[in-house]
DNA sequence: TTCCAGGCGTATC
DNA sequence: GATACGCATGGA
């Protein structure tokens, strides 16, 4: 990656990098794009507007190099090689595939609790409205809540987030983190399986959201949701598991296929 | 109108 | 441990 500064912000040179695939490949659900191709969304409460130029170079609008390095840099995950990474996959045919389908796809760095929520949210539910829940939740708080704020709250007061039975999961979420009763921080660091079972401590966290909390919200590269998808996936082309190629990396994978098959429901046949 | 959605808790065997 | 079923809500 190589960065310079101009008058409006920052402009990135960055290989293996698409905004709308990385930003809307359902990793991330705070980020809207607009009418110019341009994203604008928030990690934390850092406000970003990114879009590319005419030369395949990323414009930062208006933000500082302190910030760019401190945070954005590393919420893109700039500092990972993902061209080996799709190399490696490319020895399987089908990841070949996916890997050129969305061939920009990132994994980002997210926060911890709010990637907790956002998955929570998302089961049994779709991305549109995932996303609606989210963005009432935010608009409420003027921004993503902590869970001490979220702990200050009842089922009953949820209601205006219109989230059906998983209301009761964002409370006990936010009772259990904000008490300190689980630790998201120690989880990111423990070995998988303990970070796994440290997770579902949790009411309405599986081994499906606790893999993306892993992945989406603390980067562990080897978690591997499986949902309806990617289920449909390994049916359809890796009935005996994931690849070789993939080992230690299969989230990273995973995204890549969920993304490819979700656009492209046909290669999975009958199913 | 009916089906289904980036699953999980619970009951039952 | 496996399997079946209900769940709140709203998009398609």
């Amino acid at each position: 990656m190589d960065y310079r500064i101009t008058g409006n912000g920052i402009i990135v040179k960055q290989n293996d990098f698409d905004i709308a695939q990385t930003l809307d490949c359902g990793q991330a659900f705070r980020w809207n794009a607009a009418e110019d191709g341009s994203f604008e969304g928030f990690f934390l409460n850092h406000y970003l507007k990114i879009s590319e130029t005419d030369g395949g170079e990323f414009l930062f609008h208006n933000v500082s190099e302190e910030e760019f390095l401190s945070v954005w840099k590393d919420y893109f995950d700039f500092d990972t090689d993902y061209g080996e990474l799709k190399k490696r996959f490319s020895e399987d045919e089908t990841l070949a595939e996916a890997c050129r389908f969305a061939s920009g796809i990132r994994i980002l760095r997210q926060d911890p609790w709010e990637t907790l929520c956002s998955f929570i949210i998302s089961q049994n539910n779709n991305i549109p409205r995932i996303r609606g829940i989210i963005g009432r939740l935010c608009e409420r708080y003027g921004g993503f809540p902590s869970a001490e704020v979220l702990a200050g709250e009842t089922v009953e007061s949820l209601g205006f987030l219109r989230a059906g039975f998983r209301a009761k999961y964002i409370a006990d979420a936010s009772e259990k983190t904000a008490s300190g009763r689980i630790s998201l921080a120690a989880a990111a660091s423990m070995p998988y399986e303990e970070a796994v079972k440290e997770l579902m401590k949790i009411k309405g966290v599986g081994p499906k959201v606790a893999d993306c909390v892993l992945l989406f919200g603390m980067h562990r590269m080897e978690a591997y949701p499986v949902d309806v998808w990617i289920k449909r996936v390994l049916s359809r082309f890796y009935p005996d598991g994931m690849p070789e190629c993939t080992r230690g990396f299969e989230g990273a994978a995973q995204q890549y296929l969920f993304h490819y098959v979700r656009c492209n429901p046909r290669v999975l046949g009958d199913i």
